[in-house]
DNA sequence: AGTGTTATTGCAACCGATCTCAGCAACCGA
DNA sequence: TCGGTTGCTGAGATCGGTTGCAATAACACT
């Protein structure tokens, strides 16, 4: 394809390239046929314009950056299917950033995407984010971030509400007869898992029975050390809420090796309502959190900043989503 | 911050932009000591070069996109991570795109790509890929596919040998003792799907044993439709060999609903080698795929067409992952 | 000293758009 | 008929770099 610029559609057409270049970006201030002429003879040629020279020249991008801990993870790659999507409705393109948990990537993604013009960024944290340092990037102003953050900050952020998603698990188990019921911690090291923790102490502690954290790490093998702490009790609680869906897999993994059944021996919870969880063995009840709308939520939130600079903080509902893994406790 | 362009950094080095930009892109064009005192004071300054106008002139960028059907299926998810880390190291940037097995959407990711610079992109598609009409594209002249092609088309390719995948499957299976394996075929309708499921007929007969389908769809629901026919059979098979790990998941998951046991009752191999399948439930036993390689290999493979024109077809040899789906027949 | 390299650096056009400003024609009311 | 709008289009500078070419300096050799 011999190298097709705006000068080209714009020699093709008979006018200026400025009026090309307006025929596209600002319709209004052309002249109706014109335009229609400019556009059908752009069209044919099979012209699109270059994003590149349009971010230079206006120091604005449609690129979007995600930046995410861990792709591999079934809650992030969700997170990020959807968001794509959004992302495309408006007309960004996403740009998958993984950190691999690395605070500093973060920085260099920062500085990249601001030399980008990316008009803003979403950040889901695997660690309790640090507003003032994000701050001290100018990328830092525009960025939106999927946790809870320190204080009424100048950072929009969507969560969904910890306290209530384990309440609703309480609740789950509590109805079905449990009254010893357990924690396992999760990966990250957010807010929002520290908030999950928190919630099931002060939860539990209000019902009466005792808590009981099996694990309070915060790496992939919490879910196993968990399973191998309950098996080490002597009075093991009933029911397990884990702290997420893939803490969960794993608690119910390291179970099922060592004989211990899901839901007959133990009730195990998830949260997050992952899509693979309908597919585990047994399939894996949980608190579900609308991750697609947590999508779209970012993305608004972030183009009202831009626009207006309002910083809202969304927190959503979490719902229970009931499959196979719990039951009534064993007699 | 103030707009920092390489203007700023040439006043400030005393130096015309022309040496800033030499100083950056080609060192050895540059004295020494003036390259040094440019990069020192562009560090003071906190410069970075706008890739954005590299690009635009240049016309040659470093973002390489991966084009995937769907970033919620691990197996992309793995690949993804293991290519932004090998597109990182060598200073492409990552751009992730999802057409959710939409092809139209593969058209439109190419010129969007081409019109970027991109200087090519690696593609894992959902169906038999064709070449004939990719090569309408600009850009399909400059992309990986992660399959096999039809013919030994003018397109490099990464793939694992499907054949010897399916074979170590079944000697594993054989050695335990089996001698009825079921197959349940996947998702995505791949060649390599395709070539899995040959090899699977091929192989079957040849050790006698009468192959048996249970489900050769290629949606998600290919596993609990697979689960389901083999409960209805009169003599089932003792093993069952998934097309790929989650579909393995699927079945493991929905013949656990229906209280058959995996692998006392039946024992079932995946294909892929997902993280995923050491946690869950049993921990799964399956052919792994050298994903990681396969991420490392498509980018060179790209790079090497890129100089040379040549196009390689790499094909990497699978390997057993014994885990816990696995045993002997049940008597 | 004169001439021929070779190493460095400056100059200025260019990549593909955007956008301000100016020019021009048509239209309006007095 | 004339000054004043209003609507539309063209000119040209600009965004932040790259790069071929020319200019200059430094050094080698006859």
């Amino acid at each position: 394809m011999p190298d097709l610029s705006i000068d080209v559609v714009a020699k093709a057409a008979g006018v200026h390239r400025s009026t090309v270049s307006r025929a596209f970006s600002r319709p209004e201030a052309v002249k109706r046929e014109t335009r229609e002429h400019i556009l059908k003879v752009a069209e044919g040629l099979g012209y699109t314009m270059s994003p590149l020279a349009q971010a230079l020249r206006t120091k604005t991008s449609t690129f979007i950056p995600l930046i995410v801990p861990d792709i591999t993870n079934p809650f992030f790659a969700e997170l990020a299917k959807t968001m794509t999507q959004a992302a495309d409705e408006r007309g960004y393109q996403l740009l998958l950033c993984v950190t691999n948990g690395d605070p500093a990537k973060t920085d260099g993604y920062f500085t990249a995407m601001q030399a980008m013009y990316a008009p803003f960024g979403i950040v889901a944290p695997s660690t309790k984010v640090d507003t003032e340092a994000m701050k001290r990037f100018d990328f830092g102003h525009k960025v939106v971030v999927i946790d809870r953050v320190e204080g009424d900050d100048a950072v929009p952020t969507v969560t969904v509400d910890s306290r209530r998603g384990i309440m609703i698990a309480l609740e789950h188990l509590h109805s079905l007869g449990h009254t010893s019921i357990g924690y396992v911690s999760g990966i990250a090291g957010t807010h929002t898992a520290q908030d999950r923790m928190d919630a099931y102490l002060e939860l539990s502690a209000d019902s009466g029975s005792a808590p009981v954290v099996l694990d309070s790490g915060s790496d992939l093998d919490a879910g196993t050390r968990g399973a191998e702490h309950y098996l080490e009790m002597d009075n093991p609680p009933t029911a397990i809420i884990a702290a997420n869906d893939m803490v969960a897999f794993a608690v119910i993994s390291a179970l099922g090796q060592r004989g211990v059944r899901v839901p007959e021996d133990v009730s195990v919870i998830g949260f997050d309502g992952l899509a693979l969880g309908a597919r585990f063995n047994p399939p894996l009840t949980t608190v579900r959190q609308p991750i697609a709308d947590m999508g779209h939520i970012a993305i608004e939130l972030a183009e009202k900043q831009n626009i207006d600079g309002s910083v809202d903080h969304i927190v959503l509902e979490p719902q229970l989503l009931v499959r196979g893994s719990t039951s009534g406790p064993r007699k």
